[in-house]
DNA sequence: GTATGTGCAAAACGTTTGCAGAGAT
DNA sequence: ATCTCTGCAAACGTTTTGCACATAC
């Protein structure tokens, strides 16, 4: 199924070098407060839209925790999140959920398990030393 | 910490009992559906102030699935879920993941992990089926 | 009697869309 | 020349809020 042909314009090529810098997991608003500091005249609609397009192709992702607007993360790799309640913070983290864990599910369930969402809350380390 | 005293009214006990008997995770707009049955007279407003209210205090839980609005789940043991892209159903599942790895991520990020959320995404076994 | 809870309507919030013109191919 | 992409502004769906009245305590 080819999809339509994509055009490169500064505008996505922003959107994409922000969200894949960051390291704070950025709502589309931050992304779009960074952009317009490169490019002025860029509109959100327009950040919405790259936002989606890229997370489309693979290239971004889509992130949402708890009590929050949808982030975006520019690691792509299969990961985890650490989410702090304190100060907000957002970590990454490597794959913890076993392999046979997901898969003793999926046959459990005789479904088709393609991914899974692992977002750990808490207090990081950080904020549990400020608070003693 | 003593919160403000909360009231019994009719609104909050018919919203928690939908939430609590709903085996469909069903969103503030849904409940209040169901609730007019009951209570013509309820307001969106009394449901979503009570959703949270419910919430906070433990008696229900707020889920919120991949480009879905919130959800209400009046499962309060801890627990995981599966949702089917295809049919969109909702599976609610016991814990898989083991407190081992829990306990091992904490200690790696001096953090205090306080819950998780675990989220499995794929096909049920139903549409899994009908696809074939 | 007092303060919490309610219904209503309006506002707020995050996101999406229609459109006409700009720009990439 | 074509067709995607953009900026703008208006619309959208969901959730929150201000207010005056009702109701639980």
């Amino acid at each position: 199924m080819p999809s339509t042909p994509r055009r490169s314009t500064k505008q996505r090529s922003i959107v994409l070098e922000i969200v894949a810098r960051a390291k704070t997991h950025p709502t589309a608003e931050e992304v779009f407060t960074i952009a317009r500091k490169k490019l002025p005249e860029i509109s959100l609609a327009t950040v919405y839209r790259n936002l989606h397009l890229l997370a489309e192709e693979g290239k971004i992702r889509e992130v949402q925790f708890e009590g929050s607007t949808l982030r975006y993360d520019g690691m792509t790799m299969e990961h985890e999140h650490f989410c702090c309640r304190s100060c907000g913070v957002v970590e990454d983290l490597p794959v913890s959920l076993p392999a046979a864990t997901v898969a003793s599910i999926q046959s459990q369930l005789g479904a088709i398990i393609e991914r899974y969402s692992l977002d750990y809350y808490g207090v990081c380390q950080r904020c549990k030393e400020s608070a003693a």
